[in-house]
DNA sequence: AATGAATGAGTATTCATTCAT
DNA sequence: CATGAATGAATACTCATTCAT
């Protein structure tokens, strides 16, 4: 039977299932199922249904945090070549996980103040780094000055988000898209 | 007694509710009960749960849909002022729509073959009004010509989506950023 | 169909099923099935199970309390006259309502503050008016006064609520046991 | 760690919280817990949560029964104070087995044939051994004699019974009541 | 002896929907 | 048109029990 350890087989099935059908049409016992587990393993590994959602979201969140992160400490780049970066580093993170996409996209529209402040933390974190960034290009004369960052970063990461909307471009050839949304950023479509 | 008619006060107390809590975690019955009316009588008016939201959306979309062709037709208006309305459009729509907004936002990630394809063709309509906008802009060499225009119209409308995403903009003062968006998208942030 | 309202047939049903199976072993389907009645109409009149089992025997107690009223009340009776009629009170509620009498002890060892106070107002209001016939009593001269007259209710409830143990007197014949249990009280064992 | 044995450990946890929170609401991985060993180690000293509940009722009950065939051979005491040291033995378990006595009380109510023929048994030694005394009272003369001495047995330990009722005297205090008893049953309360 | 991960039958409760009035 | 009592399929979650280690 499978190698992999059960915990892993539910967060599998789950990202599979909810990514397909949402939240509330993905049903306990078929991630169960699908995981090839039984549905009270789904409870010894998270305590309900909600917080094994959660938990797939803020997961993913923190892992593209981290390689923000990064991207930020990495002297030698110019803040255009991040800037490039962090759109690469988006648009790919949409295309490689289309599921955990989907389901972030459905976790924005979720009620209930569970995590909310949690994904409040998370988003603010990615727009400060991101508002670093163009700060910097700034600072170096690259961007233009008379322009708050924070709305830039919060513009930028709003046309990422509404990229990976599934009605946008269908999650599909995302990564090809990188120079186009670059350009317009930078250079925007005036003649 | 309301002087409104019963299917209005069902709408509205729809609206309300599933824009604060979503589809799911809102009944019929409490529908019923902000609307005054009893729960037989949301079914009197309505198919069902699912038909009463869409038709919340959908006519929604239909409005600006309107709302965009009108535009379009407006032959003294160059491609660059129509380009102002068209997101001057959206985002007042996103602010003084907020409640139905925030229902599309929720429309874009559910399931359910249902109307999916109405919804696709909602918003095929809207990138394809937006799209000969920006093909007319390049035409009179207001725009950049090596750039795809429904490629651009993409990435406008999904800025703007983005930007009434409940984590980004928080759907509050929406209107004051009609400037800082168009200037980004024309001009770029390049210095 | 039956005449009877549903909710009755639910009661009915309920008093049956918990007083034979107790709470724990008394499932609600169960209860809708015995009552001809789907499993939602069980949840359209009873918030839950708990607060059916609870409805049921707080009317108990209550019934027992008001005819315990009607009793004090009736100045023609002496207090040892009021007393035989109390006792024949109690035993005859435990064998006409054997079932809510078991509930009642079952509600006796059931945790859950839900209304537990509740429940010791009601036991409150039998002790009280239980006592107040002993006093009346003690004033008479026809018992003896050197004896807390709570005490002495608290004793004979204590002796009568025993009666009812399914292991004591088994819950049969329990109505000639009244003279029995009088003159034991009354009089002792003494010889 | 604890010198207790660890089955030792299981019974005092499982005493705590059967008689705290009853049967249903008790689970077996608390006891597990509160004893300091693991949910399985419950399972290799008692083949059932419904057997260590049992067990430990029955152990309580020889207990008072064994007790109580030891007053019964001590000739040289009255039957008044063998029936004095009876209701001492009676209410002094209540009052330092509290937690046992719960139980017991709400075994009583608990349905399942399993050990009821057990408990049976146990309460039918109780009854005989307790009106072996009343007929050794009768037969010395200090017992009145038209009065069966089963019944009378019964009623005794009915009223007993009655006492440990929670919502009779609290469990508090209750060897005080000693003198009370035992006179209202040897004298009645008649002037 | 002891562990604790894994199981899955069992159950209270919800809620969209219907329909007799 | 309008009502609201009645329905019952659907579902998250619990927990006693097992068993490989």
């Amino acid at each position: 039977m499978g190698q992999e350890s059960k915990q892993k087989q539910v967060i599998a099935a789950a990202i599979e299932l909810f990514s397909k059908q949402g939240y509330h049409d993905t049903v306990v016992s078929e991630i169960a199922d699908r995981a090839g587990v039984a549905k009270g393993t789904v409870y010894w590994y998270f305590d309900s249904k909600e917080k094994l959602f959660w938990e797939i979201i803020v997961s993913g969140i923190e892992s593209i945090n981290q390689q923000l992160e990064k991207l930020l400490e990495q002297n030698q780049l110019t803040a255009l070549e991040k800037l490039k970066e962090v759109i690469n580093l988006y648009l790919d993170f949409f295309k490689t996980g289309k599921e955990t996409a989907k389901m972030m996209q459905e976790s924005s529209v979720k009620p209930g103040q569970y995590f909310h402040d949690e994904m409040d933390k998370l988003r603010t974190a990615a727009v400060n780094n991101l508002a670093e960034i163009i700060k910097e290009g700034q600072t170096d004369g690259q961007f233009v000055e008379d322009i708050d960052s924070q709305e830039v970063a919060n513009f930028i990461l709003g046309a990422l988000a509404g990229s990976y909307n599934p009605h946008v471009y269908q999650l599909e050839n995302v990564e090809e898209k990188v120079d186009l949304v670059l350009n317009i950023i930078v250079n925007g479509i005036s003649a």
